[in-house]
DNA sequence: GTGTTTGCAAAGTGTTTGCAATTTA
DNA sequence: TAAATTGCAAACACTTTGCAAACAC
């Protein structure tokens, strides 16, 4: 991940505009490095950044950056909605404690899928690893 | 997916009492048939097969035929989770409308998986493979 | 009988929404 | 100043829980 544009202009061709709240929680966000976070984790973090930012407000936020691109959903399970800054076709591997990996997905082969469903097309393929922690 | 073994004696093996409303969801689950639901559709289902059991019991039975082996979660989007009783390794198609169609593991193969990192190991590894409608 | 299971309703969790007040351009 | 955005609190959807009554063995 990177942002060679600065943040106020990567929203506003996103059709964002750059308001205090926006501004405040991408930049902790597109730092340049891949995080993953949940709203909650990120609205603790801007608080504690000394960030007044509602819940409703990281929650529409969210979104918005998801729809612009900025932003993934990473599905892991029924409870909270991960997000993730990495944009880029890549999997992942999940922790029993929550935590997300990335796994590059050139890295990865996969062989044999099936061709896509008439009248379908495959829009994305994800891919979790799910570890256990060795016994012992 | 076969039950060979009445399900009465599933159940006890699994350490459950076969109750009426346990013999009731698992005979409209295993029938032989691989399913793809979730707690409200059994819910309606079994109201409607005329079998009145509560949603807290639809929601305990699914969790016990869970850890019993009986039945798979699949992990979807956020909201709804889902159920399987396909408890084989094997992968899922997911329609638009939320529709899932198991993908045989056999019939794909995966190179290049990172080992698991230090310390623990793969419990499962979840492909999903969204699909969108060819617009036209 | 004794311990398990059920079902209701209430509580819980994560997320979304309605709308007045505020902010941006 | 007009349109977009925010924030609160209330509403929501799904799921879990507490506990008395019902049931299985």
């Amino acid at each position: 991940m990177q942002q060679s544009t600065p943040l106020k202009d990567r929203l506003k061709s996103a059709g964002l505009r750059p308001t205090r709240q926006r501004l405040a929680l991408g930049g902790l966000l597109f730092t340049g490095l891949d995080r993953h976070f949940t709203a909650e984790q990120l609205h603790v973090e801007a608080r504690r950044a000394g960030f007044a930012v509602s819940v409703a407000t990281v929650y529409n936020t969210l979104h918005q950056f998801t729809r612009a691109g900025l932003l993934r959903e990473v599905v892991v399970d029924g409870s909270k909605t991960h997000f993730d800054t990495n944009t880029s076709n890549h999997h992942h591997f999940l922790f029993e404690d929550g935590l997300l990996v990335d796994i590059a997905a050139g890295q990865m082969q996969l062989l044999g899928l099936p061709e896509a469903p008439r009248g379908s097309l495959v829009k994305r393929v994800d891919i979790l690893v799910r570890l256990a922690k060795i016994e012992g």
